[in-house]
DNA sequence: CGCATGCTTCGACCATAGTCGAAACATAAG
DNA sequence: CTTATGTTTCGACTATGGTCGAAGCATGCG
């Protein structure tokens, strides 16, 4: 047959262990170093220096150079939206349920997902700006009404700034653990950062866990209420 | 870190050449038996037994034992889905195409994805469905209209009958060589289905490309048009 | 019952690739 | 310059796993 592009190359990148460990690091969004990287993937620097040689080669990853620092992110939102599909395919197939601790609760609840809201925290956002109007679903893309443009704005965020680059600003992200929808998009990390600017949030170091506050908790709800 | 679910065994399994070239070829939906993903495959029977076992301890395919025959199949649409994912992100990010030739403007322009229309053709259908009104699309969920329940019984399908299983009726699916969403679910599979047996396409044998014929290409600009 | 066909198991072979120690390179700081 | 830190290259080791030949089951056919 050999029909179509080779899965397989891009599938055995994502496949060694200590290169999924790292593309999951890599899924909060922020950038790391290869140093951090090699720690979260519990390998040496070597070894994790000629992994991200691979990760490059294939374009899954970005580098930056910073003084005597490389930063590592994903290459794109394309990426990060498989690995959360197959995040969800492992979920639901993995027979071995390696620990649910609270960790995952916790996770499931709410968690970044490439700089973005996650979790059912996240569902519960997308789901209610739909609900209020905010969102307008279309085939498999999602824009800003005239009342979410409003809305935004007064919740401070700066869409003129946003609209400069080219990369969508509203993209539908399906959610592992909820497997329904969330906001992803620059206009997914703008709430992220937002929520985290005024003090609803707080992010759990070297970790995808996402915190609410008290006073957040209460505000989220009210303003997105399902 | 050690989050979320096992993504590297997944990947992992999808990530071997030949696996990847079985599971491909199951894209078509059509179940297959050890031997003809063996040749599919390129490999010994011996070797893809092997193979085979893998797969279906990891969930990705299920099998049904018919006299001394075994067919194999994908376990579900969301492992379809995965690999249509996939295929997009290598199309992208491969920098070599190994090779563009005619088959390949075909299999772009229509081809089987999971039992469903994809290509040109797919997206085709299903921006025209939506335009017309027969599909709704709220968030990561399509829904078919009052009118669109006419239109599909005026065109021949048994929407009764496939009411019956819970598996969802229409369900959005990533187009990797259009990157835009065509119609998969049940109602997607009964298309291709009718549009087969009332001689508008012909599956190409050992491949997963379609071919329309001469009155089908017209009747079917026709019914949905851009 | 024998024979053919399809699939699987076993065993052995071999290549690929992940791993780290040692050392080189690059950048920053003192 | 010297020293320290972060990253990469090189080389060698090792293990995992893909591969097939030979043999063993299972099913269908004459």
């Amino acid at each position: 047959m050999r029909d179509g592009p080779d899965i397989a190359q891009i599938a055995a990148l994502i496949g060694d262990p200590a290169r999924a460990n790292m593309l999951t690091a890599l899924m909060s969004g922020k950038a790391l170093t290869a140093g951090e990287l090699a720690r979260e993937a519990g390998i040496s620097p070597q070894t994790a220096s000629s992994h991200l040689k691979k990760l490059l080669a294939g374009s899954l990853v970005r580098v930056r150079g910073q003084g005597r620092h490389k930063y590592y992110g994903l290459s794109g939102e394309d990426v990060a939206h498989v690995l959360e599909n197959l995040m969800g395919l492992a979920a639901g197939r993995g027979h071995l349920r390696t620990q649910t601790g609270p960790k995952d609760a916790e996770l499931r609840s709410a968690r970044v997902c490439y700089n973005h809201l996650a979790g059912s925290r996240g569902v519960q956002m997308f789901t209610a700006m739909q609900k209020q109007g905010y969102l307008e679903t279309t085939e498999d893309a999602v824009h800003l009404t005239e009342e979410g443009t409003q809305f935004c704005t007064g919740f401070g965020i700066d869409l003129e700034g946003l609209g400069r680059s080219r990369a969508p600003l509203c993209r539908p992200c399906l959610d592992w653990s909820e497997r329904e929808t969330h906001l992803a998009g620059k206009l997914g990390r703008a709430m992220l950062t937002r929520m985290e600017e005024i003090g609803w949030l707080v992010r759990i170091p070297d970790s995808r866990i996402i915190r609410f506050t008290r006073t957040g908790e209460t505000e989220f709800d009210a303003q997105f209420s399902a």
